[in-house]
DNA sequence: ATCACACGGG
């Protein structure tokens, strides 16, 4: 197998991102965004290995970025792109860690984790712990969560919101809601994307007096309750059957003039005819 | 330059 050239790009122009230095003037790296298909993006592959360009971490960050959210390209091409870089970066890593988090094999995720962990010049970051905890959470493997929660803490990450509320959500789909109820009581801010994954975690696993207990708290400290808290409270008030309650959270979504989307008028109507 | 939460019955 012949190796690429790597012919030596003038660089001399720099762009300043998270307070590192980087390349991104070549005319070819500028393509990329301009880019409509996938022979087009091959093409412009083919010119960066020719050009020397994936020695530079930010062009190579480009294409990958490019190659898993084009709706013309897949995550197989994206992966194997990755592979030919030398040197990625960490938003490199990140991207690819994200697309397998979101895609039906969550496994993958894990896999690159694990690769970053041994491989990476840089240690995962406060990006990276919400993909690798989402992908846990989808395969309820509460092992495996325990571990990453783990490291969590010895990275020092357990202040942060994201990483914090991605938590609570995974321990709720592992059916381990004492320990979400953990996560969320030691947490030092919270906003409403934590209590509604406390709610709709409560709610799922049919502890409903818990799940409207969590919502009548949130009502006391002042938290205002959107279309995904709604979700969660009428699902529990679903499996209630308690018609009084049901029709005075209706009044209640259209006096704080909460958005009524397709799915919380569907689970409205159903609330309102179970009872 | 990136991150989190949602539905029930056909």
């Amino acid at each position: 197998m012949a190796a690429a050239p790597t012919i030596p790009v003038p660089l001399t122009n720099f762009i300043t991102v998270n307070n590192h230095r980087y390349f991104a003037n070549h005319p070819t790296i500028q393509l990329i965004d301009h880019c409509s298909n996938a022979d087009h993006l091959k093409q412009i592959h083919a010119q960066m290995l020719r050009a020397g360009l994936f020695f530079d971490p930010f062009s190579a960050s480009k294409l990958i970025h490019s190659s898993v959210f084009t709706e013309f390209s897949s995550l197989h091409y994206a992966h194997k792109v990755f592979d030919q870089i030398p040197h990625p970066n960490l938003y490199s890593w990140n991207v690819l860690i994200r697309a397998y988090a979101s895609s039906p094999q969550p496994i993958n995720c894990i896999s690159m984790f694990i690769r970053l962990l041994h491989e990476g010049r840089e240690k995962p970051n406060k990006f990276t712990y919400p993909f690798v905890i989402k992908a846990s959470a989808k395969l309820a493997d509460l092992q495996l969560g325990k571990g990453i929660h783990g490291m969590v803490i010895k990275e020092g990450f357990s202040s942060d919101l994201f990483v914090s509320n991605c938590l609570i959500h995974l321990y709720a789909e592992c059916r381990c809601l004492d320990m979400s109820a953990r996560v969320f009581s030691s947490m030092p801010q919270r906003d409403v994307v934590s209590w509604n994954s406390m709610i709709n975690g409560l709610a799922q696993n049919d502890c409903v007096d818990e799940a409207l207990e969590f919502f009548r708290r949130m009502e006391r400290e002042g938290v205002n309750p959107n279309d995904v808290t709604m979700v969660g409270v009428l699902s529990a008030c679903g499996k209630k059957l308690d018609l009084k309650f049901g029709r005075w959270l209706h009044s209640y979504i259209e006096k704080n003039g909460i958005t009524l989307s397709l799915i919380l008028g569907i689970m409205d109507a159903i609330t309102v005819q179970q009872a």
